[in-house]
RNA sequence: GCCGCCUUCGUCUAGCCCGGUUUAGGACGUCGGGUUCUCAUCCCGAAAAUCACCAGUUCAAAUCUGGUAGGCGGCACCA
């Protein structure tokens, strides 16, 4: 079956799709890829799009992960469409809020005889598991509790021996066709029977997948590609339930540089962390997008929005894709020019708080505005507005005086444009200290040297102390009259 | 080790299904130039993939077939 015959039967509003982490880390970009995936996939289709919680595992899930994860998906915009109502606005699902479910369907595996209870330890197991490796086989449960008799397992039920609840695996080929890779086929006999829950109460994985997603009538799993091996033992329990399955398409993987999956040895992985240097929701989007993906023309930028309109999992790429950090700055420095100068401004305070350069009380937000907007074009990331523009908040500047030197200069000369600087610029009128009159009467001096930078740069370098900044007359301005001369004064003082 | 998947410029990718229109296109990055005191922006230009490799089919293959190699992923009482 072609690609465009496999999506000619969806109708709008039938598609539905989810995404289900486990509450045992940060939302990372891996995981708000695949969220992106879905919930684009859905919206395409007019469907609907949830989140589902999957915190079985009590040891290792955290509320404050949970958190994370919400709060980072919302903060890119991937809105999910249901869930349990919560102030107005819809939580998640959560599997522990669900366990009654899995054990209904647990109950029914296990009188139906298709799963049964196993007392092997789990050092046994471990010890089996190493012993197969060591002998080129596939590590497989020998099956040693699959036919205990029904007393014997009453009785160490009854004595409280610690059990788990294993699934009979049947040997078979199990082949399903996924979206992105086409037709992918397992040969089930390799894999022995699964533990599908420790207990009754305690579903695994693999085991509360299925039913969830059958139960929330997930019409099309999209997931990273290392669930690919977990889909035949999902199909399998499907198929001793009876329950319909849902179409599977796996999606690259996100590669560190290394080419290996990433992960936090790679560097920054967390949105959080990528929210926290300054990195825009517009730019993740896009840039994440654009992993795996592609419109399949030449444009590159795309709202959340555009997205969804041209999204489709034809165009979903079969191998990894490495993360290139240099793409999204460039995405983000884009998406940053495109904000208002109010907006930025308001986007850069919480750094200029966090440097100590303003108190929150006392942010003045019309001077800050001022020098935002003379960085705005520089901007790769919002954090680095401090390292730009510190020099307006302080008292004397720290900087060597060989950064006064334009080219190779004369210390004399140097002198004398100092001086000239400081004569012409103290006869400027404070009412008229603005940067088209600083330009006005500067330019012409500056033209007169024959080469504008030897006036230029010391100026420049005088008053921001930086090889690299903004503009001489613009900072100047900014800075006021005061200031600027005292700058100048720094900067005879350092080269007497 | 076993199972599965993948393989086009440094990176993300277009093209492959329906062989010739491809001197393999775009973007990021890199380099050079213009604007410019610097940086950035903006504009122009360049380098950059013998399409993993080998064999076959064909008048013709990045595109079809087979094989090889390499890479990655998975192999839990995690998800």
């Amino acid at each position: 079956m072609s690609p465009e015959e496999q999506f000619k039967f969806i109708k709008p509003g039938e598609v539905r799709t989810r995404i289900a982490p486990s509450p045992t880390g940060f939302l990372h970009v891996g995981l708000a890829r695949t969220a992106l995936f879905n919930y684009l996939f859905a919206k395409k289709y007019e469907g609907s799009f949830v989140l589902r919680i999957e915190d079985t595992d009590l040891e290792r899930s955290t509320p404050e992960f949970e958190k994370d994860i919400i709060e980072n998906l919302k903060w890119l915009g991937i809105e999910w469409d249901e869930g349990p109502d919560t102030d107005g606005k819809y939580g998640p699902y959560r599997q522990t809020q669900r366990i009654d479910l899995y054990k209904k369907y647990l109950e029914k595996l296990l009188a139906e005889d298709k799963a049964y209870y196993c007392f092997c330890s789990e050092e046994e197991l471990e010890a089996q598991r190493q012993y197969q490796m060591s002998q080129g086989m596939a590590p497989k449960y020998s099956g040693k509790c699959a036919n205990l008799d029904k007393e014997t397992v009453k009785k160490y039920l009854a004595e409280g021996k610690p059990s788990v609840i294993r699934f009979r695996v049947a040997s078979k080929k199990v082949s399903f066709n996924d979206l992105i890779r086409g037709k992918v086929e397992f040969d089930t006999g390799l894999m022995g029977d699964m533990v599908i829950a420790k207990d009754l109460n305690t579903p695994l994985y693999n085991f509360a997948v299925v039913i969830d997603d059958f139960e929330m009538k997930i019409s099309h799993v999209i997931r990273g590609e290392d669930h690919v091996s977990n889909t035949p033992k999902q199909i399998l329990l499907q198929e001793a339930l009876g329950l319909t399955q849902p179409q599977y398409a796996h999606l690259p993987l996100i590669l560190g540089t290394d080419r290996t999956k990433l992960s936090k040895r790679h560097g920054a992985v967390s949105v959080s962390e990528f929210k926290k240097q300054g990195y825009l929701p517009e730019a993740m989007i896009n840039f994440m997008a654009f992993l795996g993906w592609n419109p399949g023309n030449e444009r590159e930028i795309y709202s959340l929005a555009s997205l969804v309109k041209e999204f489709s999992l034809e165009n979903v790429q079969k191998g990894g894709a490495v993360f290139n950090v240099k793409k999204l700055d460039f995405l983000n420095g884009f998406y940053l020019r495109q904000r208002s100068p109010e907006k930025l401004t308001e986007l850069c305070l919480p750094y200029f708080i966090e440097a100590g350069l303003v108190t929150k009380e006392k942010a003045d937000l019309n001077f800050l505005q001022k020098i935002v907007s003379l960085y705005q074009e520089r901007l790769k990331k919002i954090s680095e507005i401090i390292e730009f523009t510190d020099f307006f908040f302080k008292e004397v500047l720290n900087y060597d005086k060989e950064l006064l030197r334009w080219k190779d200069m004369e210390d004399k000369e140097l002198k004398d444009v100092i001086d000239k600087l400081e004569k012409i610029l103290s006869k400027i009128k404070e009412e008229d200290w603005n940067k088209e009159n600083l330009e006005n009467v500067l330019m012409p001096e500056a033209e007169k040297t024959g080469d504008r930078g030897k006036l230029l740069w010391p100026l420049r370098a005088a008053l921001t102390g930086k090889e690299a900044s903004a503009g001489p007359f613009e900072v100047a301005e900014i800075l006021g009259k005061e200031k600027t001369i005292k700058r100048i004064k720094q900067a005879k003082e350092l080269i007497k």
